[in-house]
DNA sequence: TATGAATGAGAGTTCATTCAT
DNA sequence: TATGAATGAACTCTCATTCAT
């Protein structure tokens, strides 16, 4: 009863087939559906429909309705995951080491527009997270050590700079991730306008407070 | 085809009937699998096997599985709503004006325990808020202006004696309710255990360092 | 599926018992309900709220719901059957032969003031009919002997007398019949009013301008 | 509760969609087994085995029972209605003024034969009628006026002639309708055969005796 | 006796999926 | 290749009937 969502993510991978101009209708069609009002109370002719193709060709190039979903998160997961931690390496070892101001609005800007960017996916994404513990659970196993391996480092050379407060890197993350996110719901949820430059500056405003060692 | 939430919540109340044995462990059943796989992949025949009665009696109390829907929500949506505003109303005027730092706590505090002791509403909740946007909108319509009137005089005590940086509200709140919630997610997806008194030490700590205007 | 409409008249027979009141309500209840909406589009818990007892009770006297349909019908065709054929003999015995204008409109009233006493049961009477062509073979092999047996002598000494055509007593009363119906079928079914006093007077003119022998 | 037939008659038109092989056997078996066992007492399951289809096949052409219903009842509805009237117009108009008696017998015999062509649609057609109050007062505005305005210049013509009794209209319709019923009833419901031009012949003989002013 | 909670079979309907065309 | 008719299992819901209280 229950959708395999870790093989949605992880093994359905959509074969990087150069797709039809139809298949990319299916897909966006799919992915305005699934957004609006949930996977669930989608039905594939729902799909047909909005796409102008016919049911069979739903089914054409993903063999499941499952199958979609997959198309739809597969390439999203694959840009959350290692895009976010490999990122700030690159830019680390490729920069001369700025501040952790700049760092954090670099980051928080980043992951915004990405945010902006992938609206509808991470609508999805959120809702199949909520149905499904063992997706959650598989990507923890999958972030996880790479963000803290990663990242640890980055943080580390902050800490030792007196930039830092000394908490352990889960927690800063912590605090990072859920300062995006109240930026995000509203926008998500809500439909409001996000202006990503000066919801970062916000953020980071608060966040460069809360997260000085100077005050503690 | 979106359930019409907005009457789930706010109009079809279940009437204060006093439950029998069997329509309770009804209720039970279905707080249970809702949460767990989600409202739609949920069947009233799931409901009615984990409940130990029949698929008649799933139907005799609420008369329809959105009703039973309902049933969990109503109360929880009920608890969330109004005491959340009226309670720091209640704690202001009774007590001599505690600290900031008092004060945050005891709301943290407070909203951790009874998301604790509403894991599952609140599961089921969440996914409901999310293909349900014309929800979000009622519900935002309902608390917004509450909170931030009720809450509004408080903050400006606080801000007034120099303890609460001079943002709007809205934006305090913003960060005050994301950095409960980056403590609450990991407990309702990845089923980690969570130490309130613990989480709200940390959390009040790192929003005390982000809200003082010391700093700025 | 189809109900056993036969034994619904001629078995089932209500045992002569005294309903107590609320029996007689449900009755009541049902009579109406099954005329307005038919006997499969009437619940026994739409009898039961509207007779205002429970459906337990409903099932005290009547065993099923056939059996209300059958407390129903069975008195009516006890009295639509018997009645209209030994009625007639009565009459023509005890009175002294009146004329066939006078024979006509004595049958012909006295069945239009039964429909407009029985207005309800007729029409359930007339729905079970059209699902149930065993009902109707039933009914039509009871009838038919007895009328034609009891009414033939009757009928023929009117033809004897040249005031009635010489036609068979089937196709006599075929007619007779029909255009009773044709002044029942707009007070049955539009709820028309009806006044049997205008309405057989107008019926047995026409009736005897086309039985009658002279213009043959 | 109650079917909306009179959407069904006069709005939820069947597309004149041609229908696949199999759509056609669902009209045909549906078609016997309202007539026979009644609408509500047949169920789509009934319909499917009959027809040798699925059930999904039952639904995809018809979106719901009620809607195989329409399918069955709108032509035949529509045929009852203008035809009856305008047909009448067309004789009178295109011939040279038959006798009233010539003008009976074609109105009857050609209803007779309608009726038979189309037994079964007129047995349903009937259950429709009696559990449907406002589907017989639609039926009556729509077909009434039709009848008198068209038919009212053709009766006065034969009464103008001294060959029909000055009765109103609707009273000599009345008289004709139910005539015609008598033949009818007995083939419907006892499955008796019909010769239509015997039964036309007999009934034409008391029409005319019944409607003749030279008696009155 | 009267109640109404409980039952469970079966109703109408939907929908992911298949496959002949 | 693309179609959409066809499938049938599963779904939500109803209701005649029973029975403990």
């Amino acid at each position: 009863m229950a959708i395999n969502s870790v093989n949605v993510l992880f093994t359905h991978a959509l074969a990087d087939t150069a797709l039809s101009a139809k298949q990319k209708e299916v897909l966006k069609a799919s992915l305005v559906l699934f957004s609006e009002q949930g996977f669930d109370r989608t039905s594939t002719s729902d799909i047909a429909k909005k796409a102008g193709v016919s049911e069979g060709t739903v089914y054409k190039q993903f063999k499941t309705k499952e199958g979609i979903l997959a198309a739809i998160l597969k390439p999203f997961a694959q840009s959350v995951i290692p895009t976010a931690a490999s990122e700030f390496v690159t830019m680390i070892s490729s920069t001369s080491y700025p501040s952790l101001e700049e760092f954090l609005r670099h980051v928080v800007q980043n992951r915004m527009q990405f945010a902006k960017e992938n609206k509808l996916q991470l609508k999805i994404f959120a809702q199949e997270l909520l149905h499904n513990t063992e997706l959650v659970q598989a990507l923890e196993a999958e972030i996880k050590p790479k963000l803290i391996k990663q990242m640890g480092q980055v943080l580390e050379y902050y800490q030792k700079q007196g930039q830092l407060v000394a908490w352990p890197a889960v927690r800063i993350f912590r605090y990072v991730i859920s300062v995006v996110f109240s930026y995000l719901v509203p926008y998500l949820l809500l439909e409001l306008p996000l202006d990503v430059e000066e919801a970062s500056q916000e953020a980071v405003e608060f966040l460069l407070g809360g997260l000085s060692p100077a005050t503690k």
